[in-house]
DNA sequence: AATGAATGAGCGTTCATTCAT
DNA sequence: GATGAATGAACGCTCATTCAT
């Protein structure tokens, strides 16, 4: 019955610990910068032992992405389902990616990572698929409530527009964002401030550019967010040191 | 004066190979692709002789990075020079933006490989200064279009927002979208046809959502578009060799 | 009094089925293929027990030593014990070595391979004994019938070669031939077609060279063999699947 | 003009040096004996040095066949070559044979080694040739000097029984006479003292069996061997530390 | 008796860097 | 300035062995 004796805990804990440290490896020295015996030592076990967890270097990389690819899933989807006008709903998917990268912050860095380093090469066709698979999802989910949007009038894509294109833009916007935010140390010395606060607005404003009503002007989106993030994500908020 | 003797001249050949071969093979392989044994061979030069031109493998890559920011700046100097409205300037910059990412995929690429390796902390504080103040002149120029266009009552800020935040705004977007272009080969799975098109577009619409004047319906930018490619950049137009 | 519990054959089975496994390791993959983590996984057992069996690689390997020679020296124990003249008895152990390395490939390749490797520094004393007690055996078997043959006056020795070199030139022949068959893919390659029954032939000749009498012309030991390997060894005969 | 610097004599000495301790160590604890860091340390230079001379582990073991295998090949030619009755020249062969295993003792180790070992699969299809094509010189060698024999009468093979069978006899008695000898430490204490002189004297009885004429007892092939090693080899001779 | 997690020395190999020539 | 041999730390990974449970 007690399948969860102390040592299967024990092991457990340093499963964690494994991928905790190896992510911080991989996010302050990219792909090299990860290194098993660096793991062991400073985990106080063997090289040996690490490899009773995961087979090769590249299973802990990839751990690490699905590990946090997973979880986006999940919010885009709770995002979706909240019960509201659709822009309301697509703020809702916004909150959903900024809540994610900033209790995730590293995760960019990560699907970065494994994209440009030759990390697919080692693993296999599956694993991409489920890559592939989440990457889908969530684009669908989105593209959903684009189609929503339009059919209940609230937008009207020019000829030649499709939804995905409308979608293609928030998710360049957010991820181009997320990533100059997780790769460039600059970015507030650039005369950025206040980076989250800028998304948020574009990404509404790129909106009011497709003339999505309401518009910004006829609601308050931003104070919407600060309603949304406690209703649809009130552990996540809660974990969220910083103020919203 | 300038005495350039055959021999300097052969040498500073010499580097410009170096750096070509080093650029193929951190596209190729990453940073770990990047082999100073290789770049000797297919030299037919001595390993040594690497050392002469570089101090270390990551000067080199360094040295790749401030090329690929030097040839996007000089294209966005060109771009904002360009005599029209801001609005009209600020399309060209996207036209610079979209000509060197397609001319010059290599360069892109390798950028964004560079910044995920920790080749930081082994370079010193000057070159790293030297690499941001090229990024900070980037932002620079386009802001200055933007606060342009505000002078010229083309566009009003709202409270709180910088022209910075919009500038993040279009560089977020058009760095992330062709980051998924460039390492997600499932962007037309996705069912995203004609990506560049689509950026061109959101970035229009952006600047609409923030009602910069004249809108996209008063001023057919995408025929703009046309123009400016053969007007600002002729010489690079002519190398593309797909339809713009 | 011999009190065999259900247990305790599973364990005497267990160790019969470890020492199979150990062979068909060692045969397809040298020294280095025989491994304890497959031998236990492909047992169903954990590398722990492997360890109540044999207390370390080395013994599990000796351990098919002994079960090998073992083989062959009961093989060459029943030809000996074969009533008739001298070199019939003789031709029989001709039998003996043919029928063993055709039937037990394996346990011959594997005595090559684990010759040529060190096992011997990590084994005790007793052990190493015990291996050569078990080869000395078998050099005493031939050696006696050698003997024997001169006591019938069949054979004369010249001066100064006693039965021992006599032995060891058939020795060396069969074991020489068999492992150049069993390693060299060439062998009919080289124009040896039939190389077995070069071997019996060249045996054969071997003792006329040394005047045994029946000479080869007075008695076909040819037939002879075929006779021999029908009465002595009637099972592994039946065993056999190629013709003989 | 001079291509030999001090500096390379002393690579190519370090060569030598790396090939004898690399003998040495497989010698004396086959294919796993040999490490790269226990030559590197044994020879005071580091592991990559070792790397500048052979590209992995397999090129210096086959490295180590080759060498000798290329000796014996030349010696038997030599032997060959020799002026005399059919007979004599092949006791001229085993004269070379002789002078060839204990000049090299280890070689019918290695030669085992490299054939037990799954060396081959790391290796170039051109390297197995090269080996095939030396045995099959060796072997075309002495099968001359048998067909010779059959022209001139001095033998006759029976019906069914062909040249090469005989020197297949040859061939299986003195591999597996040195095959002992190298690898069962336990020869004399077998009671097969002089091994070589056995080995002498069952080769011809060998041919004596075959009718070759003329037989041992109308030649004295012994004293005819100590003449042969003295005209055919004589530096190999000087080289041989004990008594013939 | 059986387990299997942990060990840790060892493996072959790579490669940026140095430096005597 | 050019060479390329030498370096040696670091890498990812394996596996026989131990031992607490």
């Amino acid at each position: 019955m007690n399948t969860l004796t102390p040592k299967k805990i024990a092991i457990r804990e340093r499963e964690t610990r494994i991928l905790e440290l190896a992510r911080r490896m991989v996010v302050s020295g990219g792909y090299n910068g990860l290194g098993l015996d660096s793991i062991a030592s400073e985990l106080g076990v063997s090289r040996g032992t690490i490899y009773n967890h995961f087979k090769c270097k590249e299973e802990i990389i990839l751990a690490l992405l699905v590990e946090t690819m997973d979880i986006r899933r999940e919010m885009f989807q709770r995002a979706a389902m909240y019960q509201d006008i659709p822009r309301v709903r697509l703020t809702g998917i916004g909150v959903a990616a900024e809540l994610f990268v900033r209790l995730y912050p590293d995760h960019f860095r990560m699907e970065q990572i494994v994209r440009l380093d030759s990390i697919w090469d080692k693993t296999t066709e599956e694993r991409r698929a489920l890559v592939k698979s989440c990457q889908m999802q969530c684009v669908g989910i989105v593209a959903g409530i684009v189609r929503d949007g339009m059919a209940q009038g609230h937008v009207t894509l020019p000829d030649g527009v499709t939804p995905e294109a409308l979608v293609f833009g928030l998710w360049s916007m957010t991820e181009g964002a997320y990533s100059i935010i997780a790769t460039s140390d600059a970015v507030t010395e650039l005369g950025m401030s206040e980076p989250f606060l800028s998304i948020r607005h574009n990404t509404q404003v790129l909106l009011d550019g497709y003339g999505w009503k309401p518009l910004l002007e006829e609601r308050d989106f931003h104070a919407e967010m600060e309603v949304l993030v406690r209703k649809i994500f009130p552990e996540e908020f809660a974990q969220l040191k910083q103020v919203w």
